[in-house]
RNA sequence: GCGGGAGUAGCUCAGUGGUAGAGCUCCUGCCUUCCAAGCAGGAUGUCGUGGGUUCAAGUCCCAUCUCCCGCUCCA
């Protein structure tokens, strides 16, 4: 579809968003909380939509995939098994030169990777036979520009004097590699310090950090079990995973759908809906025998990519990016993204992931539960390899919105609209009365409220201020029609169905309008 | 956490130490009015909060809170 304009700033989707209802800041009242955003009127309905279109294309649509709504809180061990206590409770250490956090596991290999050290390392392999020399250029060249917080390069002849070997030769991040890095990182004292891989600064102690959400289960806060909100709705799926086949009577390859809310102490939340520590997931496990999983995982990275094009996001706009070794999580063997072009750059929308059997197996042994499913061709035991579509509700729709926003000239004036889906729009029709005329408001509301107890789709009613003004209105909602009762209305039982995107009118008898709407909004 | 920006009407913002403002929006009424129309009338403010300087503070000073944007990761 053509768009008026190239790209929209956050600022204006975040405007649009409050001014129409369809997300408002948190606890806004009271001054806002951060990164916590409520949705409105509008913004309920399409998430819903959002919500719906998902289920009913990986669940009702299907007959391999059935679904679960499993308990938030689930029994701590859960956490312990799926590894996220351990990995979700890594201690970081900040910069405080730039201000960034790092995993403290992470530093030496992030060092070693460092664009600073890369610098570093080419001048010292060409070196002029003299290192102390080579190290005292490079701290007053480009040191100062790659490290400028480096112990290196604020102090140099106090740092080259205290070294007693300089090599550019490591073969790994290993601890020597780490004692030369921090011996360049001292600081004013001639202490040795971990410099930081961005800019050099000196990183503080590793101080402890939980990333889930922890809470108490019990009204006395002495005896009470601390439990954690689950940072992702998967484990339920894994849990649950022997019920489902033992009611169901599953083969592989099956799957396990659930949407609902994850908690996540997120380091860096921000981008308006984008990264909150409170959000929305739509996660399916597919359980298949082992060998077949890095096909399904291919098939799967396929049937989600097609399901946003689907649902009207320009395909231009999407990617499919493949995970580097480094940057798989613990649980995972291969893990392609599903990536949105947002106003500041690529993100990450849904995870495709190969998960192994690694959590039925952990599950299994710390259950002490048998999990394992017995194949009927082969006739014998195996733990399933899993496979994991997990996609942000928040972020689809946040995607739908950004993409769907257009900017265009009408007669001189700025038509903002919201090109929706029909499926994913918010409100499927506005009925609008050409005027307030005493005459016309009865059969308007007449027709709205026709249309209304159907139940079928959000249809809308307004008769403030002129005509135009209220197409723009809707327009700004995304309402993919609307449709107009005027005076000639009165005498044929007819009235005027108008696109938002093409703003063409058809005449349409009253009788027929509800057919009509369907086949625009649904065929 | 750190840096940058910003808090004044529902929204966008102006405001030079001296009566709190504009545009849009919103509400009511009128008009047989199809793409943000016109006319008439109307509503809306702890100027983020607390302190200080001053005869006088939205404006100057100090403190504080909050939001937005940017920085290892994830949905």
């Amino acid at each position: 579809m053509a768009r008026g304009i190239e790209s929209v700033s956050m600022e204006t989707i975040v405007s649009l968003c409050k001014r129409r209802g369809i997300i408002f800041p948190g606890s806004e009242i009271y001054g806002g909380l951060a990164n916590a955003w409520d949705y409105g009127p509008a913004g309920v309905e399409m998430k819903r939509n959002v919500k719906d279109a998902w289920w009913r294309d990986m669940v009702l649509r299907r007959d391999d995939v059935v679904g679960l709504d499993c308990a938030l809180i689930m029994h701590p061990k859960t956490w312990e098994a799926s590894g996220h206590l351990a990995s979700f409770s890594d201690p970081y250490a900040n910069c405080p030169g730039c201000g960034r956090n790092w995993r403290a596991d992470h530093v030496p290999g992030m060092l070693w990777e460092s664009e600073w050290w890369l610098s570093l390392r080419r001048r010292l392999r060409n070196t002029s036979g003299n290192a102390q020399r080579d190290l005292q250029r490079w701290a007053d060249g480009d040191g100062k520009k790659s490290a400028p917080n480096l112990g290196l390069v604020q102090r140099p002849q106090a740092v080259v004097a205290a070294l007693t070997e300089v090599t550019a030769d490591f073969d790994a991040p290993d601890d020597l590699f780490l004692a030369f890095m921090r011996a360049l990182g001292a600081d004013a004292a001639g202490k040795a310090q971990t410099p930081c891989p961005a800019c050099g600064g000196a990183l503080s102690e590793p101080k402890p950090a939980n990333l889930m959400l922890a809470t108490f289960l019990g009204p006395i806060r002495a005896t009470a079990l601390e439990v954690y909100l689950r940072p992702e709705t998967a484990q339920g799926m894994f849990v649950n995973f022997r019920n489902v086949v033992t009611a169901t009577r599953r083969k592989l390859p099956f799957g396990i759908a659930q949407m609902g809310k994850s908690f996540r102490n997120e380091i860096t939340p921000g981008n308006f809906t984008f990264r909150t520590r409170e959000f929305e997931q739509m996660e399916m496990e597919f359980f298949v025998k082992p060998g077949d999983d890095e096909r399904w995982h291919d098939y799967w990275i396929n049937e989600r990519f097609d399901w946003y094009v689907r649902h009207g996001i320009r395909k231009e706009n999407l990617r499919v990016r493949a995970h580097e070794k480094a940057e798989l999580s613990h649980y995972s063997k291969a893990t392609s993204d599903v990536e949105y072009r947002f106003p500041w750059g690529w993100a990450e929308l849904e995870g495709i992931a190969n998960r192994t059997d690694y959590d039925l197996k952990q599950h299994a042994k710390f259950s002490g539960q048998d999990l394992s499913f017995f194949d009927e061709d082969t006739k014998e035991h195996v733990i399933p390899y899993v496979v994991e579509p997990a996609a942000g509700a928040d972020r689809a729709m946040l995607a739908f919105l950004v993409d769907a926003y257009d900017e265009e000239e009408v007669k001189g004036e700025k038509r903002t609209v919201l090109r929706l889906h029909p499926s994913i729009a918010p409100i499927k029709a506005a009925v609008l009365p050409l005027s307030r005329h005493e005459q016309l408001v009865p059969l308007a509301r007449e027709v709205h409220q026709a249309l209304r107890r159907r139940g079928r789709w959000p249809v809308e009613y307004d008769d403030a201020q002129s005509i135009g003004r209220r197409y723009r209105r809707f327009d700004e909602l995304g309402a993919p029609l609307c449709v107009t009762v005027d005076f000639q209305s009165l005498e044929d039982k007819q009235v005027t169905v108008r696109e938002r995107d093409s703003m063409e009118q058809t005449r349409v008898p009253i009788a027929d309008l509800e057919r009509v709407l369907a086949e625009r909004l649904e065929g």
